[in-house]
DNA sequence: GCGACAG
DNA sequence: ATCTTGTCGC
């Protein structure tokens, strides 16, 4: 990745943060911005994206899945250098410079699934949230535990879910995507509602996590791996 | 002050 | 997150 987001549209319109503070104000910003709104179109595409981390260089893996074929279709990797260490809250900072190279050209009708959150963030725009904005896409973030917020415990049934609150506000869900398994937390990052949001990421996992976020991750790790590190 | 804390 | 295959248990 060169100087982050420098060759990107948004350039301009938003300052990429260089420090934690700026961060801060960033996070802010793009949450006074985020839309949670119904989906224009029916989606054809939920496209997952993960980031495998090696010792001097990063893989961002892409997976479209088709939802009516319940498939993947298309899946790439594109390597990068990870700019930031990880720090709660700003998981951002470290994973999407990357994640928003990876995602150019998507067919129409995507929705994009990053393994994070959206807005059941303690400022309430999460990962998805900057890359939903910043991309004027539809987003959803799917993450395996609560940064902040309460929920009482979904049904053991898949399917099932409860809302996650935080500070008076319903930012996200507690959904059971596997009978008997601990549940995800799914939020709006961008541009979708919550219900639709749960909707499509339980129409789209088998297991604990949604089958793109899946194909992602292992096809991140395998060409990291291939690559050594 | 201490613990908790997406990946 | 990551080091790491098979294995134990429902």
């Amino acid at each position: 990745m060169s100087k982050e987001g420098e060759h990107h549209h948004w350039r301009g319109r938003w300052a990429w943060p260089h420090s934690w503070e700026e961060a801060e104000g960033f996070l802010k910003r793009i949450a006074m911005e985020v839309r949670e709104e119904p989906l224009p179109w029916a989606p054809h595409w939920l496209v997952g994206v993960d980031v495998a981390y090696g010792v001097t260089r990063a893989f961002a893996g892409v997976a479209a899945y088709d939802l009516e074929k319940a498939s993947v279709a298309a899946s790439w990797v594109v390597p990068g250098v990870p700019p930031w260490p990880y720090r709660p809250g700003f998981f951002f900072l470290r994973e999407a410079p990357l994640v928003l190279a990876a995602l150019k050209g998507l067919p129409k009708r995507s929705v994009v699934v990053l393994h994070g959150h959206g807005r059941a963030h303690p400022l309430r725009a999460g990962l998805a949230s900057v890359v939903g904005v910043l991309l004027e896409l539809p987003t959803i973030g799917c993450a395996g535990s609560l940064l902040c917020g309460e929920a009482t415990e979904p049904g053991a049934a898949a399917g099932s879910w409860s809302p996650i609150w935080w500070e008076k506000r319903r930012v996200g869900a507690w959904v059971r995507t596997k009978a008997g398994v601990k549940p995800v937390v799914v939020s709006v990052g961008h541009g979708i509602r919550l219900q639709e949001a749960v909707h499509l990421v339980s129409t789209a996992s088998v297991y604990r996590l949604p089958q793109p976020l899946r194909e992602a991750d292992r096809l991140a790790r395998q060409v990291m791996r291939s690559c050594g590190g």
